[in-house]
RNA sequence: GGUCCUUUAGCCGAGUGGUUAGGCAAAGCUCUGCAAAAGCUUCUACACCAGUUCGAAUCUGGUAGGGACCUCCA
């Protein structure tokens, strides 16, 4: 089975054939740092992370392009709450640079908190500028712009006259010129649907550049298509973004591809959904905003306690990508268990002492096979990671019926035993990026000086000494260790 | 108001017209000095109304909830 992926462009799930073999070039629109990313942007990051670790993990060379939206929208009115009465003592003493080199690096920590590949070019738009003007001037050559006191839009009427500006969000212009009521300084557009591809800086606009058309910035739909084009051509496979872009922003996007060089640009577009928290949208006003590292350090009043990335990562992969997820503190709580008793398989699968079966193949490795191939089809299935994750149970369970003696070793195959652990592997850190939390905090020294208890609880247990021995594993209970006893007298400890 | 999406057990969530999703919670059993963990078993649902069909969670129509987008800006 070859993947299929979701498609916006034709509302369909379609066969993934990349343009160029073995080759994928990938475009996701990246934040605007001049502020905190949202939890909702994490999701699409980490669902995008993901599937560009299941491309890489197919075999494809991916060349993954999200850009830094750091242009265009910053005035001195903007940002870390300052109000007209300072805006010029900020305008003095804060660069807009400063901003978006602050919200850089905090984005980025983020990304690397949440262990997320890097893309392999992240471009700024500030950095293709020159880019960007000239994608305005080959708009300019085809019809398609128009400069009114050193604005440029862009004439959507008139493209629509020869393409089909909708083709994405499935809406018509006529019902969007209908539906769009006439507002102060929209008088300068010749439609109310044209949008802006340069705008005139204004006085308190800090951020602006030289052009044609006089200072200004670039319109906030015109660096990805720019930047696409740049680095990944006129057509290139994948575009991504959260779902809230899909009008106006992508459909602009299409639009000036298409107006500058014929090609709409990406061949497949790919949506994620929203995320709510307690049923609701999260944001400012209702006070249920959460931001990436409060759920980490569990520092707001709407969680109980922290919770580790991976756990957050695995809730989001317990959904599709393109449904809307809700998320909640017992959802949380619920990841949490779940992602522990995979993550404790694979601790289990990577200590088993087996006598495997050397005779051949048996019923119980092709039960592995077959399961090891539904998390293939599964994720060829549009990226099903929940039902991936529901394959890699079944894994987990096998591995603890090893350990338990529930299934005998003779069951067992060396090569069975082997695709068992590499599958669980695979998909856990290499294709949804998750981390055993706990494996990073333990090491030997503490693992020295737990077996040292260890052996203190094994002679109070042999001499039935069950106070002193209740007493060594509920104190370490109370300290978030917990000991469990094995069947064959031996113990061994956890991070609980 | 317009365009589109959505409604699945106690909770979260996958689902290709006929076959157990999965996790968490709960109950019973096995194991255990007692626990924990693990294994086995149970709880088997598809908003509502109609239609198509031998058969509908899945397709069609309607009703009712929920959501996204719909000037600029993100």
């Amino acid at each position: 089975m070859s993947l299929k992926v979701y498609n916006t462009l034709s509302r369909q799930k379609e066969e993934f054939k990349s343009i160029i073999p073995n080759h994928v070039g990938l475009y996701v629109c990246g934040p605007t740092v001049y502020s905190e990313p949202h939890v909702g942007n994490l999701r699409t990051f980490c669902s995008f992370d993901m599937i560009y670790r299941y491309l890489t993990f197919l075999g494809y060379k991916v060349r993954y392009v999200r850009n830094i939206t750091d242009a265009g929208h910053l005035t001195n009115e903007r940002g870390e709450g300052v109000n007209r009465m300072e805006s010029q003592a900020m305008l003095e003493s804060l660069e807009p640079m400063e901003i978006v080199q602050k919200y850089t690096v905090s984005f980025h920590r983020i990304m690397d908190a949440f262990n997320t590949i890097p893309p392999t070019i992240e471009p700024t738009a500030t950095g293709h500028i020159v880019e960007q003007i000239e994608m305005i001037e080959t708009l300019f050559k085809n019809g398609f712009a128009y400069e009114v006191d050193g604005s440029v839009y862009f004439d959507v009427k008139k493209y629509n006259d020869q393409h089909n500006y909708g083709v994405l969000s499935g809406r018509n212009i006529d019902e969007l010129m209908a539906g769009y009521r006439d507002l102060d300084g929209q008088e300068e557009k010749r439609n109310s649907i044209d949008f802006a591809l340069w705008k005139k800086a204004s006085p308190e606009h800090i951020m602006q550049w030289n052009s044609p058309w006089g200072k200004g910035f670039p319109g906030w739909h015109l660096e990805c298509s720019a930047m696409s084009t740049k680095y990944l051509g006129e057509t290139f496979d994948i575009h991504g973004g959260g779902m809230d872009l899909k009008f106006p922003h992508h459909e602009c996007e299409i639009a000036q591809n298409t107006g500058s060089c014929k090609h709409g640009g990406a061949k497949y577009w790919l949506h994620t959904n929203m995320l709510n928290f307690n049923g609701q949208k999260m944001s400012k006003s209702l006070g249920n905003s959460i931001l990436p590292m409060e759920f980490v350090n569990g520092n707001h009043p709407l969680l109980d306690k922290g919770y580790a990335p991976s756990v957050l990562k695995f809730l989001f992969l317990q959904s599709h990508y393109s449904s809307e997820l809700d998320i909640n503190i017992k959802g949380l709580q619920d990841a949490e268990k779940g992602l522990k008793r995979l993550m404790e398989a694979v601790d289990i699968a990577s200590s088993l002492q087996l006598t495997v079966n050397s005779s051949g193949k048996t019923e119980l490795d092709i039960k592995i096979e077959n399961i090891a191939a539904a998390c293939k089809e599964c994720m060829d299935d549009d990226f099903n990671t929940a039902k991936t994750i529901g394959n890699l149970f079944e894994l987990s369970s096998i591995v603890n019926s090893l350990k338990g003696g529930q299934i005998k070793p003779e069951e067992i195959s060396a090569v069975g035993l082997d695709l068992l652990k590499s599958t669980l592997h695979s998909y856990l850190f290499d294709v949804f990026g998750l981390k055993n939390e706990n494996a990073i905090i333990s090491n030997n020294k503490l693992d020295n000086a737990m077996q040292v208890l260890i052996g203190l609880r094994k002679d109070a247990k042999a001499k039935k000494d069950f106070v002193t021995s209740d007493k060594i594993r509920n104190e370490l209970s109370a300290t978030g260790i917990q000991l469990k006893d094995e069947k064959d007298g031996e113990m061994s400890w956890t991070l609980s």
